[in-house]
DNA sequence: CTGTGACTTAAACGAGCGTTTGAATTGATA
DNA sequence: TATCAATTCAAACGCTCGTTTAAGTCACAG
């Protein structure tokens, strides 16, 4: 706890803020005071509060996307050409995002509300932001849905594969505020709705 | 124009500021610019900003939801255990919501954005009129979909109409946004999108 | 010890926020 | 025309915001 420096306090309270009120609510001000530091000392190491969330991003985005390739690649044995399990290649896509959530430890699950949060969030620097770091994986994706099914037509397999990030967005941001969230454990709750959602997506493939 | 009272023009303009904005830009002194009026009108009309807003909510939700369970009545023609089409039903959930959008005199498609930027909004009081008003209807709609599709659980096909939603939701809020929409015009581009969306959820829920 | 650079702090700046107040204006009715 | 309620208005209230400034603290190298 003490042994975080203030930059990782600062990092963590802004995420845990966003996380729990939004972006609306959140102020230097209410992170300073987590964060058990200044006020200035937001501005000393991260320049600006958009550069103190771009950081809060960036920071997880990078390992989220990482993860996301090397499962793909390891399906296809680095070779895009080769054929996938339809399933596998989804798994490759929501799973991450799944073990992001359960890493409690380091914040993981925290994070996800941040990213539901942000895709609402229609701000033109945040969207910036996210189209660039999202744009070449999604493609990546696409590809591989597209070798592992061959009666769809590529147009019908990118606005399936949007709905799908769309269904997995407004998942992840929902959590904690579903009625039926609140009947069950939350990592219970979780581990459902990711097979539910893996399920729900091959489904939507293979009609 | 000039033929609106003060009070439409305060609840179109803060329909337009939202879609536009967000809610985390909206403040009364941008609203009572746009509609041409003063800051204390606002307050005297409504209250508060946040009566204002639920007012903005109320006014079209209302319409949206009536829309949606006439078109369901009339598929079963009024006997809840009659058992319809899947893809008619899909289409009584997702049409009217096109038809909104389309609806581009009465504000329609401004709403839509709205409606997505409040789902995002984790407000609390947003979220409450939300489940308040959207529950039933949900339900309604999950009964009819149980029946159209006796091979799947009810609990899967909550999941589903959920993960439906979600996507819809994504869809809406992305108008505009998205690289796909800005290589078609926008009506075609939303066109297309609910035929994709109908073909999509339909796919999920037969497979 | 002393100086130096990295970091932290308290205080203040100007601006925008939602809301309230009380006076001016309007428009229908008597 | 006079009256009165409904509406609009300008001005001000207290508050929070993001950012800046300059003084302060600290660890460590010379």
């Amino acid at each position: 706890m003490t042994t975080l420096s203030t930059k990782e306090r600062i990092l963590n309270s802004t995420e845990r803020l966003i996380a729990e009120n939004g972006f609306a609510e959140l102020s230097i001000r209410k992170i300073s005071l987590q964060a058990h530091t200044n006020l200035a000392a937001i501005n000393y190491h991260f320049g600006n509060k958009q550069q103190l969330i771009n950081q809060v991003l960036e920071r997880r985005l990078n390992n989220l996307f990482e993860v996301r390739k090397k499962m793909l690649h390891e399906l296809n044995q680095g070779d895009v050409n080769l054929e996938c399990n339809l399933e596998q290649i989804l798994h490759a896509f929501i799973a991450p995002a799944l073990y992001m959530i359960n890493d409690e430890h380091q914040g993981g699950r925290v994070f996800m509300k941040v990213l539901a949060r942000a895709y609402a969030e229609q701000s033109d620097s945040l969207h910036e932001l996210l189209a660039k770091r999202y744009t070449p994986i999604i493609k990546e994706f696409a590809e591989a849905i597209n070798l592992a099914c061959p009666d769809l037509s590529r147009q019908t397999i990118f606005w399936r594969f949007h709905f799908i990030i769309g269904a997995l967005t407004y998942t992840m941001g929902d959590f904690g505020a579903s009625s039926l969230s609140k009947q069950l454990p939350e990592a219970e709750y979780f581990n459902q709705s990711v097979a539910e959602l893996i399920q729900f997506a091959v489904a939507s493939l293979t009609a």
